[in-house]
DNA sequence: GCAAATTAATGATTTATTCAAG
DNA sequence: CTTGAATAAATCATTAATTTGC
């Protein structure tokens, strides 16, 4: 059973979206980014740009005390938690990885295309 | 323009073809980077794909015999060399070491700091 | 211009590995 | 040989973008 499942296991119409207008949404977002819509954590801007910056920076595995620093540091532009950040670097890194390795796969298919003889010409 | 930047452009998200003809013109006589074809070995996916394989499978360390005769093996999917075949188990190895070591109690750090359900969850 | 429908991104969980205790 | 520690890969689920019909 899911976490959230677990959490929410006493309301009967779970299963079914909230179905919010746009306007409500945008009302809602507009009047209070930290306004708990759903369950799951919305990163704002500034959260992501620093979490970029700290990520480009080098930090790729944060060790507890650099979360638990990030986490706090982080509280001052919304709802933030460890998890979050946790996760956060977590996908950060597989998504990079993922991005990666498609660009590899382009090049390489690149490289099939053109054959040996492009190829030597590119190797020069 | 670099390789990358026309890969993601043209394939948005891995799904529809791209112009591949277009983009390696464009990567083969503009930025070269980092490819380097002719010096070092380059492994193919299907390489990886039956290297990998071959250390999930148990085989960690080959010896002289097995690395010659996955050499030959190999050589259906591109060029590659006995070295070629030696290094990389070493590298891998060594590697998967380096990555659990870096990373030693990093999970049970963040655990502590959450003290939460989910963590546990991904703890374990 | 607006929401319903659909698609893309991404947060959160689960699964399958790795090395090296015991 | 088995198992503990700790992921990273794969997957699931929800939110945001966007497309579309009106």
């Amino acid at each position: 059973m899911k976490v959230h499942q677990l959490a929410l296991g006493g309301l009967k119409d779970q299963q079914e979206p909230p179905s919010l207008t746009l306007a409500c949404k945008s009302f809602i977002s507009g009047a209070n980014h930290n306004v708990q819509v759903g369950t799951r954590w919305n990163p704002t801007e500034d959260q992501i740009t620093i979490l970029e910056a700290l990520y480009k920076g080098g930090m790729h595995t944060p060790n507890a005390t650099e979360i638990e620093r990030i986490t706090i540091d982080l509280s001052k532009y919304g709802r933030i938690e460890g998890k979050n950040v946790f996760y956060w670097f977590q996908n950060h890194k597989a998504r990079e990885r993922q991005r990666q390795k498609r660009n590899l796969n382009f090049v390489d298919a690149c490289l099939r295309l053109n054959g040996e003889a492009t190829m030597a010409k590119v190797a020069k």
